[in-house]
DNA sequence: ATGAAAGCGCTAACAC
DNA sequence: GTGTTAGCGCTTTCAT
């Protein structure tokens, strides 16, 4: 009855009650070797019975590690990254890892974090989840001294779990042009200032697919805006106003998707068979709106970027890169052109 | 060139080239009163200069906390919950705290994460966002020592932010009496089995606006389910296969609203003319597939009840409990009855 | 297989 | 205002 008096125990009263030294104490609660298997059996029995932990700020100061992984994300409201830290998480508590949480996607957080490396000597390992790294992030990352894990996006630095977005952009593009659409517009989430030769892989594909059907590209198709459903929403307003408007639309994302599936909607334009629509994930809401499009396997991800931190600290150090499967998902959304 | 070479500096290395003892550096650095500005100045210059930042493991073991505070969650594949933590991590590293993230969102995870208590001595407070603790885990939670604050949901214990289940539920069953709909169903996430004396305050507002209204109870129309699109879905099949339909639904959440209108489509049922759906929650995609529903600032919860922690950890602890508004954003599926 | 002892890097009394 | 001195609770050689 009542709270047991939560005066913290020490692995030193552990030692003296299972009568060995702290030495031994240590080595059999930290699963070490080198301790008589009856000697461990009672020393744990003491630390249960006195519902004693170890001070994991003691045990990293003296051992060197922390225990703990930083897992950055620039979002945690959009479903991919909550997915993706749901199951980054699952993988590395069962593993007896802690995640520290870091979100830096706009500009200014994201510069305060690369700036301030707030995880600095908090972390055994870094694993950054969907954000591009600039050499200079690269470079500040490296000061952590700490090994870093990339997932949800191309990075040639690090050991990393992703798709491959351009494969997966071109399965959207293959079935547009399988349909029969030749005035394919695509709504991308890119910095329209963005050069040519850095196009992400989904554009390149855009413009890929375009080029091997001998469709030339027509800019005004090519819209750059910002992720979200809104964004989309007002790109597909402006592809409305063209003069000769899009018979399907390739969307970077599902969420852009959404939103230009609601201007469509608003403007009376019938979907598929008016203009076809298609997007990339396959969003929970995908189904729903029932929207054509690209699936990936999130979860999955961020299980297999996990379990690559583990196997690092464990110090299989594998330079590998895990490039995961995408198939096509055919709904409602899309159909033969009617133009 | 290349990276300096990182061989950790400590602080008494930064007293020593600031020509000042540790314990001045420690104040200095550590932001504490009774340093000349110019010492403290100095210390500071030889920090940034050499690049040095205290050991959090070293602090925390001999300061007595350790700067973090865990956030244990549900989910985080589901809107709400990103939001949430997404606020709280804001408002988190702004006060220079971590964010230490656990998932307990499954019966196994959770009972896990309450048994074992992963965040023992490794926080200096404990957020709960969106899990009504049972009187075990109540009395769990007490062994690790630290305060606790809730979030997003009911709490008797703690101080917590939240909204007002029951009102808000009471807005939109407002709504739908208003506009003259007598045969209304609930699609409630709560267990079936539950007893009405412990009805989720959704739950008791549906009950009491009919009551109010001089509406039988129709235990038909009431339908208890899982949470999730997907539940909702089914909750509608059952709901449209009954003898005499409902002329509106009161879905427990936006989510359970979306499958809802999901089947009502496939069922080629029109919204809202043949059938009025609304929500609660504003979920971003309510917005788009024109769903009416009760709004929640999601992320000013966020921001509060993290406020709150840093509040109780500068020791002012008022046991405070904040409730915030909500109110009806009326939209394109609710309608007078036809029938 | 076990123990003794030396830190890990810092904070907090307590003196001066 | 600043320095001295104990620890904080553990891990890890190095002996035995």
């Amino acid at each position: 009855m009542g709270e047991s008096s939560s005066s913290t125990i020490t692995m030193a009263d552990v030692a003296r009650l299972a009568g060995v030294s702290m030495a031994t104490a240590s080595r059999a609660l930290s699963n070490a070797s080198g301790v008589a298997p009856a000697t461990r059996a009672k020393v744990l029995r003491v630390a249960k019975e006195h519902d004693y932990v170890v001070s994991p700020e003691a045990s990293a100061l003296a051992g060197g590690h922390t225990g703990r992984i930083g897992v950055v994300v620039p979002h945690l409201s959009r479903w991919f990254f909550g997915e993706m830290v749901e199951a980054i998480e699952s993988v590395l508590s069962d593993e007896g890892l802690d995640t520290l949480l870091y979100v830096a996607g706009d500009p200014e957080d994201r510069h305060r974090f690369f700036m301030n490396l707030p995880a600095r000597r908090k972390v055994d390992a870094i694993l950054v989840v969907g954000i591009p790294l600039t050499a200079a992030e690269h470079r500040q990352l490296a000061i952590l001294g700490v090994g870093v894990v990339a997932g949800g996006g191309q990075f040639a630095a690090y050991p990393y779990v992703s798709i491959d977005d351009e494969a997966a952009a071109k399965q959207a593009m293959d079935h547009l042009l399988f349909l029969g659409h030749r005035r394919i517009a695509m709504i991308d989430a890119i910095d329209p200032n963005t050069p040519e030769w850095q196009f992400d892989g989904r554009a390149r594909a855009y413009t890929a697919g375009l080029a091997h059907a001998g469709i030339p590209l027509d800019s005004s198709l090519f819209d750059r805006t910002d992720w979200g459903s809104d964004a989309g929403a007002e790109a597909m307003e402006r592809l409305l106003s063209l003069p000769d408007p899009p018979t399907a639309v390739l969307a970077h994302s599902d969420e852009i998707a959404f939103g230009a599936l609601r201007t469509l909607r608003r403007a009376g334009i019938r979907v598929p068979e008016q203009v076809s629509v298609i997007g990339i994930d396959d969003h929970p809401m995908a189904a729903q709106l029932d929207l054509t499009t690209v699936h990936q396997d999130v979860r999955l991800q961020g299980e297999m970027v996990a379990k690559m931190v583990v196997t690092m600290l464990a110090g299989e150090t594998k330079g590998e890169a895990v490039v995961l499967p995408t198939h096509l998902v055919p709904r409602g959304s899309t159909a033969p052109p009617n133009r």
